[in-house]
DNA sequence: AGCACGCCGACT
DNA sequence: GTCGGCGTGCTC
């Protein structure tokens, strides 16, 4: 069965003296060489525990060793962990990604081997069973709960106590006294699979339109060959039916299949969806899991146990033994884009797995990147465009609401027009939802006697009040502070005010309008965990809600039949700062919330608060114009050479002295690579010049899109020495300038 | 990334 | 006198 003749250069691993090169998930430069003890058989890929100075790490083993360390200094392989080899594509997109974003390969490593606990073999769980014939000894009460623990056990597997306990709806005491009383069987239980995926299992009936696409994806799937996709389809357009038929082609294969989500957007809807479509649900790979569900399900992945995983970015790097099919969903979304430790977007490197790994992937989205639809444009990728479907959603309405003319009134943020529009629509017995993707009170405080700013000691950004939890926060390290009764700076007393909207202050506006209504908030720290998202989705889909003031969690993937009307209180929040994606994320953002309009039966009202109505990405919204707003936007950032048509990498020199900092980055603007077309612009200040305490400066490397970068950076950083307090981090492809 | 080694300030 | 701060350097 384990074959050690696939290494290129197998005499290394037999003979008198066998030595691998084990990689570590560990920012070194190279792998290192053990010795191979006599009895071991290793192969490229298996994991394994090595000596590291004076600890014990995990690694893989990467191929024979080099050989350049006489034999005397090395450490033998502690032991082979009994798991599926890490695959060869697997190894060789770790050194993809690795070289791509210009990672030590090892730390690349740490997110594929990111639970060592999964290598261990599982421990066995202690279940119980129902015990054939036994009575209760005398004295022992018969009470509710030990019936209902009994009760459970008559009908159904065995199940630990703590599962017992939760669905009896008492604690685990109950169920050890019952097993004392010699009622209970006790058994020792594997982890347990949840069902699998059923590809067999008839899908819905498609429209002709779907049919086709489907039919396409299907052949690609099975013709085994990589190919990108983009599924390009506005909301209803029945998108998920379609890519399901392709992860059913792959499943059929024997192979498996990968979804990626932005986190947010990973929701139980989205679950329950495809349970019904599949007969049960996928495994799930997010930042929510616990140890335990990791531990468990990158070790069912490993041996080939999971058809199916949906996750966030991370999901990219579990060790699929044959993937088949890897969908992108919402492709466009800038959470793919990674920007702490290994700086990648994940849905580029998705495309070089599936390139590797000779698969196809299917980039879906109703608003895609426009990286995506210029490669779709020039052939590089396939289109498949949906039609709406019908019978499907309508496209909602889209108003401007010049905030210029149509003026909220002093110190409040909804337009008449948008009051007006929020009293129709209640008064219908709709629902309507506000958006603004700000969370908490207020984004500024401010002291109205000596102009003091209320700012994070450690970034540079200002705090943020959170009337509710009474607290300053910075949004970007955490910080927290009690708001002042006195200003810091002058001493005056009461003079600290809240400047601009935060959803909290929108709730209160809406409160003292509609003080009937039933209103809520929904952001991210206000619902913790998808389960309390779930049970706001459900209780908006139950109607127990009239008015849902959101930022960003409200605008993915729930449907409300009842929403009618979506007012986005600031439209042209993303817009300010010159960020060169501000108008496509903007569009594709607003795009994506007004699909929350009106779905099913009733149409749907959308009111874009803006002062600039005169925008291309309003205009765009207004009309309908999303080949026009791309077309524009594509004109824009060719003239200016920017991507897709151009290539851009960024250094990031961040350390705590400001002046060491600027002057490694001054050092490094004098020994940058210039050419006719290579241009190196910095340093400047970071976008976030000073963050966590760190001060940040960026340069900025412009280059033709047919340049390889990596190449002129690596020589560019090898002029300059960097002092060790000097952080340099390279962003390969920068997608946020904020 | 850890973890040790190493060389200077305030403590039992 | 030691305990401990984290700067620097190595780990096959
Ligand atoms: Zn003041
Ligand atoms: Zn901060």
């Amino acid at each position: 069965m384990r074959e050690t003749t696939d290494f290129p250069a197998k005499p290394q691993l037999r003979g008198p003296d066998r030595r691998v090169a084990v990689l570590l998930p560990l920012p070194l430069r190279e792998a290192y060489d053990y010795r191979v003890p006599d009895g071991m058989e290793l192969v490229p890929g298996d994991y394994v525990e090595v000596p590291l100075g004076p600890r014990r790490v995990i690694g893989v083993v990467w191929g024979p060793g080099a050989g350049t360390l006489d034999s005397g200094r090395l450490k033998p392989v502690v032991r082979r962990f009994d798991v599926p080899p890490m695959t060869e594509v697997g190894r060789r997109f770790v050194e993809w990604v690795a070289a791509y974003t210009m990672t030590p390969p090892g730390f690349v490593l740490r997110m594929a081997v990111s639970v060592p606990a999964a290598l261990e073999p599982p421990k066995p769980m202690l279940a119980y069973l129902r015990k054939q014939g036994a009575e209760p000894p005398p004295g022992f009460k018969m009470t509710d709960p030990r019936r209902r623990i009994l009760a459970l056990l008559d009908d159904g597997p065995p199940r630990t106590p703590a599962e017992l306990a939760d669905e009896a709806g008492c604690g685990v005491t109950v169920v050890r006294g019952l097993a004392e009383a010699g009622l209970l069987e006790p058994v020792m239980l594997q982890p347990t699979r949840l069902g699998r995926p059923d590809w067999q299992r008839p899908g819905p009936a498609l429209s002709p339109d779907q049919r086709a696409a489907a039919d396409d994806l299907r052949e690609r799937v099975a013709s085994g060959r990589y190919s990108t996709v983009l599924l390009d389809g506005v909301t209803g357009s029945g998108k998920t039916e379609v890519y399901y038929e392709a992860i059913s082609a792959a499943l059929e294969q024997g192979k498996q299949a990968l979804v990626l989500l932005p986190e947010i957007a990973l929701s139980a809807q989205w679950l329950d969806r495809f349970a019904r479509r599949f007969g049960a649900p996928p495994a799930e790979w997010h930042s929510e899991l616990t140890g335990a569900q990791r531990r468990d399900t990158w070790r069912a992945v490993a041996k080939g146990e999971v058809p199916v995983v949906v996750g966030a970015r991370s999901a990219l790097f579990l060790p699929y033994p044959e993937l088949g099919v890897i969908i992108v969903d919402e492709e466009h979304d800038s959470a793919y884009k990674q920007e702490e430790g290994a700086i990648y977007h994940a849905r580029d490197m998705a495309v070089a797995r599936a390139h590797l790994g000779g698969l196809p992937i299917a980039l879906v989205s109703a608003t895609p990147s426009l990286e995506t639809k210029v490669n779709a444009d020039s052939h590089r990728y396939a289109r498949i465009a949906l039609p709406a479907r019908h019978g499907g959603a309508v496209l909602p309405d889209v108003e401007l609401v010049d905030l210029r003319r149509d003026r909220p009134p002093a110190r409040h943020w909804l337009a008449p027009s948008l009051r007006k529009a929020l009293t129709d629509t209640l008064a219908g017995g709709e629902q309507a939802m506000l958006f603004l993707n700000r969370r908490g009170y207020a984004p500024l405080t401010l002291c109205r006697a000596c102009g003091h700013r209320m700012q994070c000691p450690n970034c540079t950004a200002w705090l943020v009040e959170h009337r509710l939890a009474r607290k300053l926060q910075c949004h970007h390290c955490g910080l927290q502070q009690p708001l002042p009764h006195a200003c810091p700076e002058c001493g005056e007393e009461g003079t600290m005010a809240a400047c601009g909207p935060g959803v909290e202050r929108i709730a209160e506006e809406v409160a003292e309008l509609f003080p009937e209504a039933r209103a809520a908030i929904m952001a991210s720290d206000t619902l913790h965990g998808p389960r309390a998202i779930q049970e706001m989705v459900e209780s908006i889909g139950r109607h127990e809600l009239d008015i849902i003031i959101g930022t960003q969690v409200m605008a993915k993937g729930h449907h409300f039949p009842m929403l009618t009307l979506v007012g986005v209180v600031d439209a042209d929040l993303g817009l300010n700062g010159g960020d060169l994606r501000a108008a496509e994320r903007t569009y594709q953002l607003l795009h994506q919330v007004a699909g929350r309009a009106g779905r099913g039966e009733r149409p749907g009202r959308v009111m874009l608060q803006t002062f600039m109505p005169e925008h291309p990405v309003m205009q765009a919204l207004a009309a309908g114009d999303r080949d026009g707003f791309y077309q524009l936007e594509a004109e824009m950032r060719l003239e200016a050479g920017m991507p897709p048509f151009g290539r851009l990498a960024a250094l990031i020199v961040s350390g705590e002295d400001p002046t060491l900092v600027e002057r490694v980055a001054m050092a490094l603007g004098r020994a940058a690579p210039r050419s006719d077309d290579v241009h190196v612009l910095g340093p400047a200040p970071a976008p976030l010049a000073l963050l966590r305490g760190r001060h940040r400066r960026r340069l900025l490397l412009k280059a033709p899109r047919s340049t390889q970068v990596q190449p002129l950076i690596a020589e560019w950083l090898e002029r300059v020495e960097i002092p060790p307090a000097i952080r340099v981090q390279i962003d390969v492809d920068p997608y946020s300038f904020l």
